[in-house]
DNA sequence: CTGTGAATAGCACTTGCGTGCTATGCCAAG
DNA sequence: CTTGGCATAGCACGCAAGTGCTATTCACAG
């Protein structure tokens, strides 16, 4: 029936993409037609290729996997895209399936299982693997309840200084408010960040809100 | 380690349930020590009997099971509940998972599989056929594409713009995602900030809430 | 047919944000 | 007493965000 599966993986890691390529390659009327290091690779080639299914890596250089999502769907919607990366928060996991990802699927598991994953996805269903699934489910509830504030070491001041923030004031009017410098209202973001693992206001926001984003609501 | 695994069972139809609790007993180590029919008598007899994990049928007569959840994770708040239905519905699917369940699985699934899944589950993964995570992510996806009229005069293009920019995206990736330049998506916040009468994103968030701050309900 | 508004895009520029690094004073736990 | 965490503060650098301005295309109403 099926003449051929051609399968395209996207991922920097030049072993490691090797490695995904030969388990793939090694199963009959499979075959890795297109092999991308980055997102502009993939936009590239992907498209001319003919591909049945794509597998896909979240931290590529440059643009981020989940945002070329989008421009490959629209290239090619009906084939599916697994994501096959080390990420497992569930709000890179959620952004990725809303964007359009059949599956996801944290690298660390056997070939044997990443094969059978992608038989799942070519039959028509979507998979995750059991710890995506656990992430998916705690994105769930989080955002049911937000029950547990879930802590994360914060001090006074610096909820003290997110308030602020969070209320629309900027870095100089913070530092006025609570009669410090400007340089210590930065000095308490970093150490916002570092402790919620982020890199951005917007991002600490969504962090501590659960996942739900900021229009939740809205 | 375990001395022993003990499931309860939540299901209407007697054969049926008959069939998967010899399915669990064939297990060693595993008994089931919970037969309940319905909703009622889950709540009467899970909660004294030491049970690991609770099976749970979503049509019961009476209480429906996704009901049944907040109460039982009340009681037993650490007890994972694993959904075990026919209804593939992603409504039913996400509500079960936001009221708590650790698992969702369509009957009609072979033996051997539940038990894999019930395997997964007390190893402390959650647990998603093929089938229902095919649904999470329409669920996801129809989510996304969904989008609410204008009420502030902003057009569907700028509200775009905004949800994304509100999950934490930056410019750069917006305009990945949309297939944009990023000056064009500049553009579309220089109109939102004019509309809204702001010269922020953050205030552009406390002006779309109603004034509500960012990290109201946190 | 023409005007208006939306979406697109570019460029130059300023400002604020985030980060890397260092350093001091305080206070409580060990 | 010393160690460690917290709050404080400074400086320099790169980059994202926001601003001012112009311009093209398209659809649609007048």
């Amino acid at each position: 029936m099926n003449p051929e599966v051609r399968i395209a993986v996207v991922e920097d890691r030049a072993e490691f993409r090797r490695a995904i390529v030969c388990a793939l390659n090694a199963r009959a009327g499979w075959r890795v037609v297109a092999e991308c290091a980055d997102a502009a690779q993939a936009l590239r080639n992907i498209p001319g290729a003919q591909v049945n299914i794509v597998l896909l890596d979240l931290l590529l250089p440059g643009t981020s996997g989940t945002a070329a999502i989008p421009q490959l769907k629209k290239a090619l919607p009906k084939v599916p895209i697994i994501m096959l990366t080390v990420v497992d928060s569930p709000e890179e996991i959620v952004s990725a399936l809303e964007a359009g990802a059949s599956g996801y699927i944290l690298k660390g598991g056997s070939t044997s299982e990443l094969v059978a994953n992608v038989e799942d996805v070519l039959a028509g269903g979507a998979i995750m693997s059991p710890a995506v699934a656990r992430r998916v489910v705690e994105y769930f509830q989080r955002r049911q309840a937000s029950s547990a504030p879930a802590e994360f070491g914060l001090t006074a001041r610096e909820w003290e200084v997110l308030r602020l923030a969070a209320r629309g004031r900027q870095h100089g009017e913070i530092s006025m408010s609570l009669g410090i410098a400007v340089n210590t209202v930065k000095n308490h973001f970093r150490n916002i960040y570092e402790k919620l693992g982020v890199s951005s206001f917007t991002d600490a926001m969504v962090k501590l809100r659960g996942g739900r984003d900021l229009l939740d609501g809205v």
